[in-house]
DNA sequence: GTGGTCTAGACCACG
DNA sequence: GTGGTCTAGACCACA
């Protein structure tokens, strides 16, 4: 059972993608833990299992998780798991201050933004 | 002539947009300077004039531009151009904070970067 | 078009991956020259378009191409283009080495396979 | 007890076929040597027997072992043994080469990597 | 017309 | 039952 929820008007596939990563990264999801089947999670979300599939096949590609062909799917011990969507975060985030720049947002905002994010977390946080 | 470059997989309109809006709220476009024709924007930059035209009739949709029909556009005077983009820009780091911290970076981390992406930009930074 | 044809019992598109690898390798695609459209080579090989969007998907992730939507896709002019081939060409090298030797196949005929077939090559190859 | 390790993508009958040739070929099994039960091996490697059996099967069908029904699975003493080994392990020699000329990789790169591969097995190697 | 996404449904080898 | 591949056909935003 994936606790993910699709909305917005990005591909499935790609929240699917994005979903499972947060589970890994977060310990939710622990190292070598099976993950439900392709058929499984198609069902529960009401999505094609194609679509789902192809989530698997990029989770698998990024080194996240790793899937024995007629055995399951499953959580990628590697350290690198967790490192890959950290680097993927922080590039993220590099994309954002350098468009904060352009627009004229200075640095102490950004601080002030991210400390009051983060004490929201600590206080309302779901992990 | 605008000193926008085309990369990556967004849609070439929505980086026209976001081109637009960034010189404008950096303030290389001046508050009723006129901008290129869409013509000569397309020629410039190798892209279908109905393209630009669609980043044209957006940026007057939100208020950053006004086109006065067979004269040509200007970027708007008000008040509300800067910090309309200052206010999305926001909500964008808003979501790579949420983003970071279900990733497992710390609020360190993401101050180091700032302070490293800030310090970038003022030694070498294009804008 | 593409000078490619499937044969054998690999996934069709993996064996399309590696045509239109090779051929740009091999310098037959030069750098940012249009690739065929998807349904083009689907009709042309007779497959079904997503088998050859699947293809072109991992060719362009792997930075072999690039993919314009609603333009159409090309060969990537970066320098790791090739570099990337060869690296790929160079590990199932040393994997076919690793085999021979476990397999008690010496050195020397190692070499002497070599020569022969870089000799044939050389006499009737078709690059 | 074989000293064979799963891992990657390819079918695990198919890995237990090439492991036990290897041991053949390299003389670590030696002719009329008994190979270990099919359920141990299942059990020592966390394989369904299924797998096992099949693997068994073809490594008979090919004459590297013969098995005597309700005694057991041994070793060929047949010449053709390691001979048929070392072909197949050529014949993939030969396409790895192809494969690198195609990909640009010259004679001389493929002798250096061989003297690598080579040293590297005399001084660590687990043959 | 282009690449990209998605569905529905099928088949396969493997375990 | 599992992951993986493939087909057929549809829809979308973009250019």
């Amino acid at each position: 059972m994936l606790d993910i929820r699709l909305e917005g008007k990005a591909p499935i596939y790609e929240q699917l993608y994005n979903g499972v990563a947060r589970l890994i990264s977060s310990g939710r999801l622990a190292p070598d833990e099976k993950l439900p089947a392709v058929r499984e999670v198609a069902k529960q979300l009401g999505v094609n299992p194609n679509t789902v599939q192809k989530a698997y096949a990029q989770l698998e590609q990024a080194g996240l998780i790793y899937s024995m062909p007629a055995k399951g799917s499953y959580v990628s011990p590697e350290i690198h798991a967790a490192s890959a969507i950290r680097a993927e975060a922080i590039r993220r985030l590099e994309v954002a201050f350098a468009d904060a720049i352009s627009s004229g947002v200075s640095k102490e905002e950004v601080i002030n933004i991210a400390e009051k994010i983060w004490s929201d977390d600590r206080n309302g946080g779901n992990s």
